[in-house]
DNA sequence: CCACGATCCTGCTAGC
DNA sequence: TGCTAGCAGGATCGTG
């Protein structure tokens, strides 16, 4: 599934295209949750006879900012892909949008699942605010400890799913979780207020690192086929230790992974690293004597 | 304000 | 071999 380093990493490659013709045909299904907003004949009306000037990321979304100040936003959900096709290719079945240009390339945005988003907003002060409402810092940004246990610390709700709101942090997903986590020895359940210094610490050393590391493999493309091919790495080589690896060895101390469940999210962690001892630990920050 | 479950959606897998 | 039930989860919304 595509979080902050795959996002990234399409970010660049799409870049790295070139595409800088403008636009000459906007196609799309037009009934389709994927617009939000707006619809694939708004989105000619808007696109055509504009050019991408520039590609960037903001936590798991991609912005295609026009030569006229408007932004095109898009969010891969859970099967989103972006590919760049030369005019004689043909389009995958799950299409969504595509954008043609000038030169005779285009960019398709495909989703079968349609849990992807394609916005538009004509004004950078209306994107800024629609991101700015649904975001929180980027995650791949450095964070002190300080500022990550001022996020999290006072909050009750399992860590697991303070990293994953994309409010407090944007850009960690299912994945990444589990492997920041597990990284640090952190129990996913263990409420956010019963994190210690010292856990909030190292997450915070964890979390840029553990997604840097991924950004420069080029990002986990599919969990299963890393799972198929574990074997054949060295345990400190594969890119998953803990994420979908249930009853395979915990790559530190060889405990079969489990996997629990938190808000309907499949949790992967090792039941002997990352012990449930939050209630042995003194009394919970309750955020209103912070010092 | 905070927490949390339900919901959307369909390809894939396990099980019969 | 072919069918079906259930799983997968990011973001959003409604409820307590």
């Amino acid at each position: 599934m595509p979080e902050l380093p795959e996002v990234e990493v399409t970010a660049e490659n799409l870049r790295r295209a070139e595409l800088r013709a403008p636009i000459v045909a906007v196609d799309g299904q037009l009934p389709c949750r994927v617009f939000y907003a707006c619809s694939p004949r708004t989105l000619a009306d808007d696109l055509i006879g504009r050019c991408i000037r520039a590609i960037s990321r903001r936590g798991k979304y991609l912005l295609f900012d026009l030569d006229d100040g408007s932004t095109l936003l898009m969010h891969r959900g859970m099967t989103g892909s972006l590919r760049v096709r030369d005019g004689t290719a043909a389009p995958d079945r799950y299409v969504r949008l595509t954008l043609s240009f000038a030169d005779g390339r285009s960019l398709d945005f495909s989703d079968p699942r349609l849990f992807g988003r394609v916005v538009f907003f004509r004004r950078a002060i209306d994107r800024d605010r629609y991101l700015a409402e649904r975001l929180g810092r980027d995650a791949l940004a450095p964070i002190s400890a300080t500022e990550l246990r001022a996020l999290f610390g006072t909050r009750r709700r399992p860590i697991k799913l303070l990293l994953i709101d994309q409010h407090l942090l944007a850009g960690i997903g299912n994945l990444y979780a589990d492997e920041a986590l597990w990284s640090v020895r952190i129990h996913p359940a263990t409420p956010g207020n019963r994190v210690s210094d010292s856990q909030y610490a190292a997450l915070a050393t964890a979390i840029p690192a553990i997604l840097q590391a991924s950004l420069q493999r080029g990002g986990t493309t599919s969990a299963r086929e890393h799972l198929a091919a574990e074997a054949s790495l060295p345990p400190d080589q594969r890119p998953l230790q803990v994420y979908g690896r249930v009853g395979r060895p915990c790559p530190r101390c060889g405990t079969p992974i489990a996997r629990t469940v938190l808000s309907g999210r499949g949790s992967y962690f090792c039941p002997t690293c990352q012990q449930p001892c939050w209630s042995s630990e003194g009394p919970p920050r309750t955020g209103h004597a912070e010092g």
